[in-house]
RNA sequence: GGCGCCAUAGCCAAGCGGUAAGGCAAAGGUCUGCAACACCUCUAUCACCGGUUCGAUUCCGGUUGGCGCCUCCA
């Protein structure tokens, strides 16, 4: 299995620090709103890393945090005039229930910032009995990013480059040593909420969180790090610093980021008009064919999100989706299994782990999945056994599942006014009066139920 | 200014040294009262210019055009 590493810039083969292991941690959002589309892609990615790690055998750890104190949390509880923890509450559970819709499965732990600041504490103190950090006069805690030689090294970036960059990273009236110094505990200011540490009341930066939280959850040397392409720099190469200057080991093995959800090729922000939550397009979509949507590109290319491509997306889905309804329904001689059904399978599966196997090339992997769906979809035209047919599902139903991809049989529970009026609208197709079946099908289709005429009868699903 | 990524059919998207997977859409056909589903058929010399090679979409250099990070951000 290759991943591809930050890191190194390149694929590796991947080797767990513990054989038949994984330790995984995915920096998870800040919860000061709902989740928008593009924090989509790496959750349902990295869901899908660990997804396959599991089904190749690996016992997963997976932790994903969720970063319930900064600003933007804090201005939200200002403006409603509440505690910050009812802001956050209030969107890790809209999150979870996104997540679900999405087919994100829990993580083994997902830890709030708010509730690891004695271990944030701790870890700082460390920092500065190793002369890593230093306090100053307001009670600010900074991280002496010159200290940590390696700084730079998963950005591939240089000390040197840093200070001679156009941007300037010294804030007036900041009082850091050096600016590219980063802040590990700050100071509280009115109206705000506080913990109280040695150096003052107040809160901590950003990225000391998930290295105490990686840390103490997983330990202090993890195999995968993820999260998006934009929290490399400067956010993770921070992480590291902290991480290794202050427990003396290698973080992370294998760091991994995905590219951009862009609306129009470009960046989505409130500004351009082109931003939307999950929720939004839950209203529209299925999120499964959300979740199906993003899978289609690989992770390290920014993908492109629009109307038209979920279309494309949804049809795509069905047509995995009727193939699995087909199978579900057909009712197979009871005999052997075809010998070709098992080599297909076993091909199929072959390309579909030498897919995942490369780097999670989960576009290529979908391609598997439509190779199975059209043999299956020949196979049952010309007929096969009950035996063969239970064996493509469970195959079928297995790659879907390693790939998150929901698998929907239609609702089998007949209404009881719906199959009155199936059953009219077959009497009027006997006697030929098509006008009235088909003015039966519209009413049925506004009742959101489709009819399907097939050589076993006729089907029904709701739209 | 620094660092980096990408350019493949109408759209999306794999492949990354031996003359191009897959999906969607469109078209023709089979099936069907019609529709839907499904099946069959059909659509590309891979941005451009050089170089390396027996051979390049795949490697190297350049050009053009997109984009990202360097600042809160998935």
């Amino acid at each position: 299995m290759k991943i591809y590493n930050t890191l190194s810039g390149k694929k590796e083969e991947f080797v767990p620090i513990e054989e038949g292991k994984v330790k995984m941690y995915v920096c998870g959002p800040t919860v000061y709103n709902f989740i928008h589309i593009g924090n989509a892609r790496p959750m349902v990615f990295f869901d899908t890393v660990r997804r396959y790690l599991e089904y190749r055998g690996y016992e997963v750890n997976f932790v994903s945090n969720y970063t319930d104190i900064d600003d933007k949390i804090i201005k939200a509880a200002n403006d409603e005039k509440v505690d910050c923890s009812v802001i956050s509450d209030r969107y890790i559970m809209e999150c979870k229930r996104d997540a679900e819709g999405l087919n994100i499965r829990e993580a083994n732990t997902h830890p709030k910032a708010t509730e690891e600041i004695p271990e944030m504490i701790e870890m700082i103190e460390t920092l500065i009995k190793k002369g890593h950090a230093y306090a100053v006069e307001d009670g600010t805690v900074y991280f002496k990013t010159k200290s940590f030689k390696e700084y730079g090294k998963l950005s591939h970036k240089n000390l040197e480059e840093l200070q001679e960059g156009h941007r300037r990273l010294l804030v007036a009236g900041d009082s850091k040593k050096d600016p590219l110094d980063f802040v590990l505990w700050k100071p509280k200011k009115d109206g705000e909420p506080g913990w109280e540490s040695p150096w003052c009341s107040g809160r901590p930066g950003w990225h000391i969180e998930c290295s105490c939280m990686a840390k103490k959850y997983l330990g202090t040397q993890i195999d995968i790090h993820g999260g998006g392409e934009d929290l490399v720099f400067p956010h993770h190469e921070n992480e590291i610093a902290q991480s290794e200057a202050g427990n003396g080991v290698t973080f992370a093995k294998y760091w991994m980021h995905n590219a951009f959800l862009n609306i129009d090729n470009k960046k989505m922000s409130k500004s351009l008009g082109n931003f939307f939550t999950v929720r939004d397009i839950s209203r529209k979509y299925d999120l499964n064919i959300l979740r199906f949507f993003l899978l289609s590109a690989h992770y390290r290319s920014p993908v492109n999100f629009s109307d038209e491509l979920m279309e494309s997306a949804k049809s795509g889905w069905e047509r995995i989706n009727n193939a699995y309804i087909a199978l579900q329904e057909y009712a197979g001689e009871n005999s052997e299994i075809s010998g070709e059904v098992i080599k297909k399978i076993e091909e199929i599966k072959v390309s579909f782990n030498n897919a995942m196997d490369n780097d999670f090339n989960t576009a290529d992997a979908v391609a598997s999945i439509f190779d199975l769906v059209r043999f299956i979809n020949t196979a049952l035209r010309s007929g096969l056994s009950s035996k063969s047919c239970e064996t493509l599902k469970a195959a079928l139903t297995k790659l879907c599942d390693v790939m998150g991809i929901r698998l929907i049989l239609p609702d089998s529970e007949l209404d009881g006014q719906i199959q009155e009026l199936i059953d009219k609208r077959q009497a009027a197709r006997k006697n030929k009066d098509f006008n009235e079946a088909d003015r039966i099908r519209d009413e049925l289709l506004e009742m959101g139920i489709v009819l399907k005429d097939t050589r076993e009868g006729v089907k029904w699903s709701r739209v």
